[in-house]
DNA sequence: ACAGCACTAGGTCAATCGTCCTAATCATCT
DNA sequence: AGATGATTAGGACGATTGACCTAGTGCTGT
């Protein structure tokens, strides 16, 4: 139906279905349900279901790496570009709130299946926490960017987590506030020339 | 092999099980070879997987609820208790990097299937969040009390779910050591006569 | 018109899933 | 000893899983 070749139809859709019911709970039936294509046929596309898990972990990475190139551009200046990342809790509460975040509960459920493919999709964490640690190096925290950036993460994380299990929207609004105001008070550190 | 009931010997295994490999991911062959029992007549104890998940959360109500019990019997005040329950993630940090939060990982997975248990598991937060806010009540946080609980568990996931997919023990530390400082920096309110 | 290739439909395969059943075993009490 | 009820072993069930195969369809350039 949309545009792109067969394989890309089939990684997105897998790439939905895996955030929505999680990698092991979508079967190819489900895969090929969803973009009108006979189960039997995607070994010709790929060779696996952990093929598929790939072309999927490739795709978000893509994603996200455009993402941040597009807040990058976008922002005024560093704490701009953060405020970015943040406001995505905001821009995608509802689905936060029903299926969690995507890199956040993909990486669980890889850990507890012990699968190889657990460092992959940890990488889209690293693309995040170094984007994240640039920032902060740029508002002048060179020796804490890279902790406040994977505090950043982790509170993104935190907020993921709870907003799913309590689906209380009015707790996202006040723990992003609550993030805003934690970069906002940040204790100042000489600026860059 | 252990002491207690058949069935309960089974509940802590699934539970154990539920945990290491997720809920999904366990099959009854697992749980059978994990209490050396045949597969088949787990329906004389349990006559569904669902009512094995649903004494599981009722297992973890219960130890959630000892556990509790005992820190505010040990804790010498309310900061004190609520440095117990940041205490968790350091004795537990290397489960928790191998299979995160037991609590927030199932809450995602049955939110992703959809299942009907969900408000259960989640149930176990509100346990969590009603002590501490008991907590920071009693610090004399009477208003932001449940606020301030929230945001206290909203860290203690984060900080989990970031641990399983970085495996960094010493992001632990750091993060702990963040929160209790958080804690012990909290604007003073009046205390209660 | 024809050959060659990209792609697909539909079915088979063994394995495993949760569910269910029955015959045997165990412990306890009369 | 014999009867009774609780507990278990072991298998069978239909469905579904990921994996695999082959016979095709439809488009391409010649």
């Amino acid at each position: 139906m949309a545009a792109g070749t067969t394989r890309d139809q089939i990684t997105a859709a897998a790439d939905r279905l895996f955030y929505e019911r999680g990698f092991e709970a979508t079967s190819f039936a489900d895969i090929a349900a969803a973009v009108n294509l006979s189960r039997g046929n995607f070994y010709y596309h790929f060779k696996s279901k952990d093929e598929i898990l790939a072309a999927v972990i490739a795709r978000r990475v893509e994603t996200t790496r455009a993402a941040l190139d597009a807040w990058a551009a976008a922002a005024a200046g560093p704490a701009d570009g953060i405020r970015s990342f943040i406001g995505m809790l905001v821009a995608n509460r509802a689905k936060i709130m029903r299926h969690g975040c995507p890199v956040g509960t993909l990486c669980a459920e890889l850990a507890k299946l012990d699968h190889a493919a657990q460092g992959d999709a940890a990488a889209i964490f690293t693309l995040f926490r170094t984007w994240l640690a640039d920032r902060f190096a740029a508002l002048g925290h060179g020796a804490d960017a890279d902790a406040l950036a994977l505090h950043a993460l982790m509170r993104s994380q935190g907020i993921a987590a709870l907003a799913t299990a309590l689906h209380d929207e009015a707790f996202i609004d006040r723990e992003v506030e609550a993030l805003e105001a934690w970069l906002d008070d940040l204790p100042q550190a000489p600026a860059r020339p």
